[in-house]
DNA sequence: ACCTGAACACCGTTCAAGT
DNA sequence: ACCTGAACACCGTTCAAGT
C-alpha cells in the first residue's frame, strides 16, 4: 500500500547533474487512475493528463514509455489496495478467508473500476496481484482440491469477482440509456414470460452488488462439495 | 439465426427512383464482426472496413450513423448464434438446461470473443439476447428461486459465462507476453508456496476451458442447493 | 538531465458537392 | 437517393531543439 513504484528508487539514485525530475512515476499513474476510473481508458488521453498536472504532454515520455505503460502502472496502484486477509487459520475455515479475499477485492474494483476492467485484457503480474493469486490458491489447496482444480476453481472466482465489477460499474453508468426501455416496452410478456415476471426485480437489481453475493455463496458452496467428494474418493 | 437486421426491410420498402443501395446493414455488420473478433474494437476503423469492401468510408454513414451504432449491430449478430435449448421439460432437468444454455453461450463466445468484450460495456437487448435471458430466468424459477434470487443468479451464470470467454480469449492471445515470465521467475517459492506449487498447472490451464467448466458445476451446485433451501423454508 | 513545440500519421465525423 | 473528397478536431508518438 503506497508502495514506491520499483523504478522511482532507480531514477532517484543515479540523479547526478542538472535539474531533477519534478515529479514522480507514482504521482503521474494515481493522477492517472483517478481518471481511468472516472471515465474509462478511451477518455485518458496524454494531453489532458499532462494539462491538468501542468506539465508539457511529451514530460510524461520521460517517466512512462507509452500510454499502455501508464495504464499497467494505475492498475498496479489499484491491485495494491487489496488487503490480504490475515493467515491461515487465524480468521475461519477456507470458505470464509476466500470469501473475505473476494469481497476485498470486489470493493477495490467498485473504487477503481479500470482494475476489472482492464484485468481482462492485459495480465497483471505485479506483486500485489501475486500474493492474492498465491493466498488464494492455496485455501483452495487447504480445502482438499488437486492442483488442476484449485487452479480452475482460483480463475473462477477471479472471474466472478471481477466480471461482477464490471456489470455492477457498467450498469450504473448506462442504466437509462439509448433505446433500452422502450425496447423492453415493445416486448409483451407473451413472448418473454418469465423477464416479464420479474422485470421489477431486474430493474431494482441494476447496478446492484446482489449477483456477486449470490454468484459467491453457490461458487464456494459448489466447490465445497466438489472438495468434499475429491477427498472422500481419495484423488489427494 | 441469419435474421435480417429491422431497417433492412424499411429501406428497401421505401426506395422509388434512383441507384439502389449497393450493401445491406448486415452486409456490413458482419464484415466489421469479422474483424472485431480477430483484431478487437480499436484496430476496426471506418477507413479500413470501407476498403475492405471496396467503397468510400462515409459511404458506411449512410448505412450506420456512428461506429458505435455499427458495433452494436455486430454484437447483436453474434448473439443470434446462440441457439435456445429445447423447450422445458423436453430435455432434462433445469440444471441440465441451464448448463446447455451457458455451454452454448461460451461457444458463441469463442468464435465471437467481440460478444463478451462488448457485453460487459454496453446492454445488449437484441430480441436473440433477451430470448436467453427469458429462458434462463424461466428455468431459474422452476428451480424454486424467488424473482429476487433469480434475476441475481441469472446475472452470476452470465458473468461467469462472458467473463471464462474473455479470459479464455485474452490469455490465449497474450499468454506469451512481455515480462511475464521473467516477473514469475524472479518471485521465490519461499514467496509465494501456493502458487510455485501449482505452477504447471497453470501454465496447462492459459487459455483453457476448465475454469469455465469447473465454475459452471460449482455454480449449478451451489444455486440448487439455494433453491431447495428456498422451498423448504417455504420463501416461495 | 529534463522538458518543450512542431510535426507525422493516424482517428471519427461534418459538410458541401457530385451523379 | 446514394456516394464521394476535402476538411475539422482530435489522437499517440517521433524528433530536433531548447535550458
Amino acid at each position: 500500500l503506497q508502495k514506491r513504484l520499483p523504478s522511482d528508487d532507480a531514477r532517484l539514485r543515479k540523479r547526478k547533474p542538472g535539474p531533477r525530475p519534478r515529479f514522480t512515476r507514482e504521482a503521474l499513474a494515481r493522477r492517472a487512475l483517478a481518471i481511468l476510473d472516472e471515465h474509462g481508458s478511451e477518455t485518458l488521453t496524454m494531453r489532458m493528463l499532462a494539462d491538468e498536472l501542468g506539465m508539457g504532454t511529451m514530460a510524461l515520455y520521460r517517466y512512462f514509455p507509452s500510454k499502455d505503460a501508464l495504464i499497467d502502472a494505475a492498475v498496479d496502484l489499484a491491485a495494491t489496495e487489496v488487503e490480504l486477509p490475515a493467515h491461515a487459520g487465524e480468521s475461519g475455515s477456507w470458505k470464509e478467508q476466500l470469501a473475505d479475499l473476494a469481497r476485498e477485492l470486489f470493493a477495490a474494483g467498485l473504487r477503481h473500476p479500470v482494475l476489472a476492467r482492464e484485468r481482462f485484457s492485459r495480465p497483471l503480474q505485479s506483486p500485489g496481484a501475486l500474493q492474492i493469486t498465491d493466498r488464494a490458491v492455496g485455501l483452495l489447496l487447504d480445502a482438499g482440491l488437486s492442483n488442476e482444480d484449485a487452479v480452475a476453481a482460483f480463475k473462477a472466482l477471479l472471474i466472478h469477482t471481477l466480471g461482477a465489477v464490471w456489470f455492477a460499474t457498467s450498469e450504473s453508468r448506462t442504466a437509462v440509456r439509448r433505446g433500452a426501455a422502450e425496447r423492453h416496452g415493445s416486448l409483451s410478456a407473451d413472448e418473454l414470460p418469465a423477464k416479464a415476471a420479474v422485470a421489477d426485480e431486474f430493474t431494482a437489481a441494476l447496478g446492484g452488488a446482489q449477483a456477486f453475493t449470490l454468484g459467491l455463496d453457490a461458487l464456494l458452496d459448489g466447490i465445497e462439495l466438489r472438495a468434499r467428494h475429491a477427498r472422500r474418493h481419495g484423488r489427494r
